[in-house]
DNA sequence: ACGTGTACCTGCACGC
DNA sequence: TGCGTGCAGGTACACG
């Protein structure tokens, strides 16, 4: 499900939601197996504290606890819902509904995933979390400033390989996936099945900005609510109904009229205007 | 060392 | 109505 965007507004809604001095005080699993075994006993260690703040990196949401962090991958169609006033049962809880969080004050998160390819791991320091392994191969995020054309043209090695590939790539750049990778090429004009030795210098400015243009507008729009994603307080997305080629195929592009065309490109279905894109 | 394909899991839309 | 098939926002890992 999630890619930047969204993950990015589950951060804003859980941060605006949370007292900054919100405390900790039982986690419960409802079960363990999600993409990978959750380590129960690391994270309980984190009852009685306080989180400090929720920050995001990549597609990663970082719940810093004063004693550790917990991090959190959403995988396809995990997703965090914040519950005011909770009782201190859980009965009326919904499908899916893998982990909670209690704080005072009755207040709860809860993580749901259906599919379960999320993951949830433990971090005790920041020297712990910036050597964990999920970190490791990650690329600059599209916001920051060391994301530039010519590091995009530094990081093409000699391949063959689509842009659309490469942008989904999280060792390039992070927090793009497979709806923006359409829709920021779309933006860009440029077809998702070149090759990456094709692309001229001007046309990595433009992909560039188009990244930071459309991912912040998808942003402020909440996000892309297709099917599972939901913001934290459970209300929908709109960037859905700006979608200028994802999920259209056969239809007719907004901007000139000609119908949209899909291709399978590494296994994800790739949108793009054969006239707008080149 | 890279790039590509597969597996992981549940739910839903579709065609027969 | 019911069943089989394919597809869905991601990524770790095996393999060439």
């Amino acid at each position: 499900m999630p890619e930047l965007p969204e993950v990015e507004n589950i951060k804003i809604g859980l941060s605006a939601e949370l007292p900054k001095d919100a405390k900790l005080i039982n986690i419960i699993f409802k079960r363990n197996d999600l993409r990978f075994i959750i380590p129960k006993r690391a994270l309980k260690t984190l009852i009685g504290t306080k989180l400090d703040s929720i920050s995001r990196n990549a597609k990663y949401l970082l719940f810093a606890f004063s004693n550790g962090t917990m991090i959190s991958h959403l995988g396809m169609t995990g997703n965090w819902r914040i519950i005011k006033n909770a009782n201190k049962k859980i009965s009326e809880g919904k499908k899916h509904d893998h982990v909670y969080l209690c704080f005072n004050n009755n207040l709860q998160l809860i993580y749901n995933d259906p599919r379960r390819f999320g993951y949830l791991d433990f971090a005790k320091n920041s020297v712990e979390l910036n050597k964990h392994p999920y970190f490791a191969k990650l690329g600059p995020d599209p916001f920051a400033v060391e994301f530039t054309a010519e590091y995009l043209k530094q990081k093409v090695k000699n391949s063959g390989r689509t842009i659309k590939a490469f942008l989904m790539d999280q060792s390039v750049v992070v927090g793009i996936g497979n709806i923006y990778a359409s829709e920021i090429l779309f933006k860009a004009k440029i077809k998702p099945l070149r090759k990456l030795e094709k692309i001229k210098t001007s046309e990595w400015q433009d992909l560039v900005k188009a990244c930071q243009s459309l991912l912040q507008i998808a942003i402020d729009l909440g996000g892309s609510t297709i099917r599972d994603y939901r913001k934290s307080d459970g209300s929908s997305g709109s960037f859905q109904d700006h979608h200028s080629v994802y999920g259209k195929k056969d239809q007719a592009c907004t901007k000139c009229g000609s119908k949209i065309q899909s291709a399978s490109i590494g296994g994800r279905s790739t949108y793009w205007c054969p006239k707008c894109q080149v």
